[in-house]
DNA sequence: GCTAACATCTGTAGTCACTACAGATACAAG
DNA sequence: CTTGTATCTGTAGTGACTACAGATGTTAGC
């Protein structure tokens, strides 16, 4: 039974994101005192957790609502592992076009260091 | 002398996308036919290239905004080698941390195909 | 000249995952 | 009882668009 702020300090998730997982309702509506300050159990608090290291992990928001479990119905593993799969498809995706970005850029850059004309090679490219 | 259409068609960038570059000023903007409708001359078509490249290559709009200059002025080419220089690190740190979390999730991941256990790995690591 | 189909206009709201206020209460320590 | 901290609600901002709605403008074929 822990107020908000001990349960961002004890998650390292600010205050304003619980409450904005609640709004969204990725977090359950916790009990309340009488003043309206909002009251947290142990479940929620590892609820929290299992966010904050899917989170960690790149999981999306969505995603994370899948790993959860909509009707607070655990899914299956294969369910599990279908999303987790998914994210790392899109994670390599996403190395693989960095690299490419990468190598155009620094390619681009090099040209600057051994430059002495009066244009920038940089420009120059872009304006091709 | 084109059309916004056609604008879009050349450059490949879509027409909401120009007036949200119009809008930021990113774009100047362009005469206007007596209906209202924007007409855009070859110095804008160039722009929209550079910035359409410029994309491509992931700056961010803000660097793009230095890289063609405030007040019209070309910035210097050690400018442009700067901002090109952050970028690149920028890119080359994502990278770095996006094959951290490519490894820890298939460490994860691969535990699920020899799995023979009732509870599913992937729930467990998160559940920790 | 007329009509249909297309192009463009403005303005607003949605995306994702928060973050940052403002202004109002509540609580805890001394 | 005061002071400082904690929490409350609600709204707006971030980046880089995208997607509408509803109103006009333009063009091609007949």
């Amino acid at each position: 039974m822990i107020t908000i702020g001990k349960l961002s300090r004890e998650t390292d998730v600010k205050i304003e994101t619980i409450r904005y997982y609640e709004k969204i309702e990725l977090m359950p509506t916790p009990y309340r005192k009488e003043s309206g300050h909002r009251i947290y159990e142990s479940e929620q608090v590892k609820q929290l957790h299992f966010i904050k290291r899917a989170r960690e992990l790149g999981f999306s928001l969505n995603d994370i609502r899948e790993l959860i479990g909509a009707n607070n119905e655990t899914p299956s593993c294969d369910e599990v592992f279908l999303v987790t799969q998914t994210h790392l498809s899109n994670i390599r995706e996403k190395i693989v076009d960095l690299r490419k970005l990468e190598n155009r850029l620094s390619t681009i850059a090099k040209d600057c260091e051994t430059n002495s004309e009066a244009n920038c090679p940089i420009i120059d490219v872009l304006s091709s």
